[in-house]
This record gives structure tokens, C-alpha cells and sequence, in this order.
DNA sequence: CTAATTGTTATAGTTAACTATAACACAAAA
DNA sequence: TTTTGTGTTATAGTTAACTATAACAATTAG
């Protein structure tokens, strides 16, 4: 479910962390009231210290998407439930820009920039 | 065409400042052959220490997106000339996604999973 | 109640990112 | 050649991210 944090992205660790969760969350593969692996346990399969841990479940507690329970654990505190329209929009997009041979970092920009600027819708 | 790089997101001012010039050059607002304004402009652009710019500069160097030519400028090495088909469909794929109002970050994060798992594509 | 499991806080030190400032080096124009 | 505009390098200091380690606090199981 979770992999090792890259250290020489320059993405701060806890924030590769946040994103890590957040994407299970996302996809579905965490659901409202799971609980997360503890602290120490997700600091080991992360690979980084408590401390690190600690603060992207802070965040994510922050901005809604856990609940802390002192010696209990991290609970979920959303449900995404993403329309399976949406899943399939995703996938048939991502089939297009392969077969176009653009790579994900190129897409990612490239949406950001069409994202923001409105003109291309009719 | 550029913007000031935020501080507290978490992420380097250096990758801000890449992917901004990643994606002039993704778009074609910047082709090959273009310079870029001088290190002392790009550093009151962005609001960052001409060392910050270097450092991001530099990077794009090493991947190729850029030359330096020491005391005339910057340069783009690559032209992109992504067809309008791609644009058009980028644009009409966000264009879904905001009609399901999913928000930017949870579409980047679908799109980093869907990406990485073949199985959808048949 | 006690022990085990979990989250929380604190301290001290390291490293990478960033800043300010200045000097140096190359190229082009006057 | 001199000046101006450009990239480049260096030094020293600050801050945020991260680490290691330890202790503390709340919950649950026995």
C-alpha cells in the first residue's frame, strides 16, 4: 500500500508522505473510519523518523482527511467515493498521452497551466 | 509569463521555478532558440536570491530543457510542438473533471495512480 | 491494577535550502 | 580599449526539514 519516500527528490519528505495518503484515500483503497498502520510502524515503512510522520498526519488532520486518537490511532475521516465515470475518464486520458508518448511530469504541467487558464473550453 | 514562487508550500523554491519555466517551454510560449530575461531579473521575478535561480537553472541545463552561454544568457535547447490534438484533449478532459468539481491536487494524485497501474487500458 | 500499545512532546544536533553580498569572468557594444 | 550586461563562484549566516533518542500520556487487554 505504501513505499519508501524518495530523499533526493527534493519533495520534502512529510509532504511525499501526505501525497502517499492522500492517494489511498483518493483511489479508495482507505474508506472512512480505517485506521492507519501506528506511528512507528508507518515510520518504518516510510523510512523516515516519527517525527516526519508525525507531521504530515498532523496536516492531513489539519485539512480534514484524519482524526487523531491519543493511544488509540489515526482514523479516516473522509469518504472520496469517486464516480466510476471518473475512473474511466482518468484511464481513458491516460491511455491517450501514453499512446502520444508524453510523460506524466509533462502532463502534470501542462494540466496545471490548462487548469488555470479558462479560454479553451467552448 | 512568470509568476512569484510561494514560499510556505512546502515545495522548493527551485522546483517552483523550474516547473514554471517547464511549462513556458511545454505550452510553446517559450521555443527553441528564446532567451531568457537575465538571472538579476529572473531573481526579482520570482522574488528569490540570484543563487536560487541559478540552482534552478542549472537543473533545466542538466536536463537538457536549457543552455547557458556565459556572459550573453540563457537559452532553450528543445522545442516541444505538442500537437493540438493533445491540447485539446488536456482541455476537454479538465473541462469533465471540473463539471464533477474534483479539485487539481486530487486529479494529479488520480492521475500519478492510474499512470502507474497498466490494468485499465485494455 | 499492570502491561502493552498507541499517540504526543521535547531536546539536541545535522543537513539542505535559501539569503545577502561581493567579487570574478566572458561577451558585445561604444 | 573601456564600459556595460551577462553568467559564475564564493563566503557567511539563517531557517526549515529531518534525525535520533527519550520521556510522557491516553487507551485497551489481561
Amino acid at each position: 500500500m505504501f513505499y519508501e519516500v524518495d530523499k533526493h527528490s527534493g519533495i520534502p519528505s512529510y509532504i511525499q508522505i501526505m501525497n502517499q495518503i492522500k492517494k489511498e484515500i483518493i483511489i479508495g483503497n482507505l474508506k472512512k473510519g480505517d485506521s492507519l498502520p501506528p506511528v512507528r510502524e508507518l515510520s518504518k515503512i516510510f523510512n523516515v523518523n516519527v517525527n516526519t510522520i508525525l507531521r504530515a498526519l498532523e496536516r492531513l488532520e489539519f485539512e480534514g482527511y484524519l482524526e487523531a486518537q491519543h493511544g488509540v490511532g489515526y482514523f479516516v475521516r473522509t469518504d472520496m467515493d469517486l464516480k466510476n465515470s471518473v475512473f474511466n475518464e482518468v484511464s481513458s486520458f491516460v491511455e491517450k498521452m501514453k499512446k502520444e508518448n508524453i510523460d506524466l511530469e509533462t502532463i502534470k504541467l501542462l494540466l496545471e497551466e490548462v487548469w488555470r487558464n479558462e479560454q479553451f473550453s467552448e
